[in-house]
DNA sequence: GAGTGGTCTAGACCACGAG
DNA sequence: TCGTGGTCTAGACCACTCA
């Protein structure tokens, strides 16, 4: 009934599980399995991209396939519960820029109109796990300074506009499950036929006006992401206020890092 | 520089994007596409994955490929504005079963403890677009009567637990971006290979007891989730009360729609 | 340079949907 | 029944990693 590249998933599956391999060992080539399970290698290919998305297999092109288990995940925290996170480290960059169609739609403001991008990349150890690229309005900027930042999705921003006098109100973010961009896919290293979870974040202040506006990219197979609600007060009334927004085609993290290096890449390890 | 598939993959995405084929117009065959566009049909059916990852192409085995667009979205309301939604046409059912290992889990009750399970279907049209599965301990289950529920996703029932005088207290909801299980492929009515994006969420009430517990299954390709935090009260104090529950490998579907064919799927590890 | 994964081809056969 | 998409094969060549 079942598929043979489901079949072949499923036992690889459980062999990893079962601890057959042991975490970080390097499992045979494709070759190799592919004769192993008598299926071919797009056949056995489809098994491992299943693994792969599943977080139990970690693909390096011209190394080899790995086995990831127990596959930590990385969890999101959103919003209402911004705790550091232990075990990655976060390097964050600044550029000056002016805000394009989808970042002034997010800002609410002109298109070109002056903003500021923090581009945050975490790591846990050499491999990237995020890439968070959070707009500030240029008036606002002044405000941040995110030196040596704790938190790996921008959320030492709103701790900085809070600590420098602004009043939040209000986050609203909006998660999507899609394939990566390719600039995407390259960044966080992954294939660009894993999933990636897209987090749209804007943030609010007492007066409705937007003081930033951020779009995480997580991969799929390892990240994910808790939201706590608490119902104390009933927020169910007011929800006729800010009609969530009909038409956002693509939340996406819009590629221009540094216009210096716009043309090479991000990367580094 | 970019790989056949890619570039195929931007060529339709344009063409429909474009309007050059109408919405829910059937395209050609892959054979005839792949001719048009020269390359081979396992190519030119990656380039048609990517598409309908991106919602734009609905496939429909022995039918055709069919243009979505524009690729209308599903909105998710996380807990805090959990409004009705039209356009969706909702059926449930209701089973009374026994909690297994992940629901006890959820719950925080003993395995094999009674727990009533409300199983939501949501249609637009006549195609499925969210599956539902919320676990309501025994006890609590008689004060729920979800005869015509107006939320595809179990809200209703966080309001007549309110109704029957339950004192909420909080919401957790947890996301995750990962490929369908095969009942859930099934159910869905979309292929294995596309992502789904699936919603664990429990409901407690003012003691800290566990009181629904749901999952929550959407197409990726066509929803999004939004979740909107007040920032009024300083909660970032109280995140040392509960840790997000370190490891919960699979949030999943546990498919046991009627207990008779439960011997035979499932699945889990 | 040897070995690995990434992409691609040109076939084949099966399962599904509609007339 | 016929055309469609779903799966699978056995090769090929390229790009990457590492010794």
């Amino acid at each position: 009934m079942a598929t043979y590249f489901q079949d072949v998933a499923e036992q690889m599956r459980n062999q990893i599980r079962q601890g057959s391999y042991p975490n970080g060992k390097r499992l045979p080539s494709e070759d190799k399995l592919a004769d192993q399970y008598g299926v071919s290698r797009p056949t056995l290919r489809l098994a491992l991209e299943q693994l792969q998305n599943e977080g139990l297999v970690d693909k390096r092109h011209g190394s080899g396939n790995f086995v990831r288990w127990p596959a930590d995940r990385l969890t999101y925290l959103g919003t209402a519960r911004s705790t550091g996170w232990h075990g990655l480290n976060t390097e964050v960059s600044t550029t000056e820029t002016t805000a394009d169609t989808s970042v002034a739609a997010l800002l609410g403001v002109e298109e070109g109109e002056k903003v500021t991008a923090f581009t945050y990349l975490a790591r846990r150890g050499t491999r990237p796990r995020s890439v968070t690229r959070s707009y500030v309005p240029a008036r606002l900027a002044r405000l941040i300074s995110p030196d040596r930042p704790q938190l790996p999705w921008g959320h030492d921003i709103r701790q900085q506009l809070t600590a420098a006098g602004v009043r939040l109100a209000s986050s609203t973010e909006r998660l999507v499950a899609r394939l990566p961009m390719p600039c995407e896919a390259r960044t966080l290293q992954i294939s660009q036929r894993t999933t990636v979870l897209v987090i749209g974040r804007t943030l609010s202040d007492v007066s409705g006006r937007v003081v930033e506006a951020a779009v995480v990219v997580l991969p799929g197979q390892c990240t994910e992401a808790v939201f706590t609600t608490h119902i104390g007060l009933r927020s169910d009334e007011d929800e006729s206020s800010a009609p969530p927004a009909e038409r956002q085609e693509a939340i996406q993290l819009v590629h221009s890092p540094t216009p210096a290096e716009s043309d090479k890449e991000v990367s580094g390890d």
